[in-house]
DNA sequence: GACGATAGCTGCACTCAATGCGGATTTGCA
DNA sequence: TGCAAATCCGCATTGAGTGCAGCTATCGTC
């Protein structure tokens, strides 16, 4: 392999060997017959078989893509890194170190092409509906979790340590996770009402963190709700 | 099914019906065959078949005692949520639900007999190297914290919503679980120490819900250092 | 443009987890 | 004692995932 890691999401496909071209295709084609199989079955009612016969590939190929059937739904390397690793980057000369992962998570849900896709939608319903699906997303959590810790580590030396940064960055995540959860539970297939859900989660589970006129933004945008 | 729900754990096994008695002793041997046999193989290296047969049971029989491999693994019912429920219950007039929680923590932390057991310390090891068993715990773990939000929920109802609740234990548990997970790649063996620098970060991630007093009081005992 | 090297595709056979079924056996209880 | 229910367990089956071996398409080079 000439090139290093491959700029795997952003870059268009031109400019690129015949080979790689033809294998991200295929890649896209498999995750597309999947998604489509998926709303039409469920998730346990698609065999890798059906996948890979809709697709039009063997069985045998689609495993040279995707090491599992879940690793289908978390295709990006994890957007949330990214969000944490820029709010790092970017801080204030008195940015605390929960300020920076405020501005992280708010990212995150800003440019959150997470909602549109419809991989994505399909796959917040299955991480509530499917065990083994959601067993894959916390761990992929917890991973991003460490790494996000260990950048705001090396960000703030004197004030955290490894074991001081992971614990902040879990608490955040774990906090937003937990409303999250609650929240989701009302909430029906509506994409647009799930990112509303993600939105209010994350206002009730970070207000201790906010300051005070932090609290009252949170009020305000919680108050005018604009629709759309 | 004549009982209810069986008190799996604590009662000893008099005045029970023989089939439940044999049917415990089963269970029981089930856990030990394959405790030791992955000890021995490891935990891919022992397959199902290996297990039903050093327990003297059919493959198939072994499925009506546990649903999953992973299962055998998680046993007891959660010990944290009785902690967690049991510190709800007896809390103080004027503790503030971050402070029962904190003291739910203390309490798992002492009658850990987690740790005692070769089965808690097969399964952490386990946790650590398996992506499947740690897929089941974390999920578990979710499952926990909603149950105890739940609780919290109930014991507070003027000052905690659900959300509020979940995303507050939420915040306990990922700073826990993220701080534990940096602990125990340092190996360290040092329980002790381990408990201690668990205590500093989580009195550190979790500043923001704890009242005044009880900082400086995080700050004193980080400042003694009571060993045991 | 031909050619050898190599990456990728695929069928086949295999292992293992997990489930359904159906018959045999044991236990509970009257 | 005898019937009903729970339990056990062999057998067959499905589906995920892997190793292997052979084939084809592509790449870089001359």
């Amino acid at each position: 392999m000439p090139i290093g890691i491959p700029c795997d999401t952003i870059c268009g496909m031109a400019e690129l060997t015949l080979r790689e071209r033809k294998r991200r295709r295929t890649r896209q084609a498999i995750i597309e017959a999947a998604v489509e199989l998926f709303e039409e079955r469920g998730y346990e009612g698609t065999t890798v078989a059906d996948i890979a016969e809709a697709a039009e590939i063997g069985t045998r190929t689609f495993f040279s893509y995707f090491a599992s059937k879940e690793e289908l739904l978390f295709p990006e390397s994890d957007s949330r890194i990214t969000a944490a690793v820029e709010a790092i980057a970017t801080r204030g000369p008195d940015d605390r170190p929960a300020d920076v992962l405020l501005r992280a998570l708010r990212n995150v849900n800003r440019d959150s092409d997470e909602m549109v896709s419809r991989v994505a939608a399909l796959r917040l319903r299955l991480i509530r509906s499917v065990p083994a699906v959601r067993g894959r997303g916390l761990q992929l959590q917890l991973d991003a979790q460490r790494e996000i810790a260990r950048h705001l580590c090396a960000a703030y030396p004197d004030e955290l340590d490894e074991v001081g940064a992971a614990a902040l960055v879990g608490a955040f995540v774990g906090a937003v996770t937990g409303a999250l959860q609650v929240l989701l539970e009302t909430a029906g297939d509506d994409p647009a009402a799930m990112s509303r859900r993600l939105q209010e989660a994350m206002d009730a589970a970070l207000r201790p963190w906010l300051r005070e006129q932090d609290k009252l933004h949170a009020q305000d945008r919680s108050r005018e709700q604009t629709p759309s």
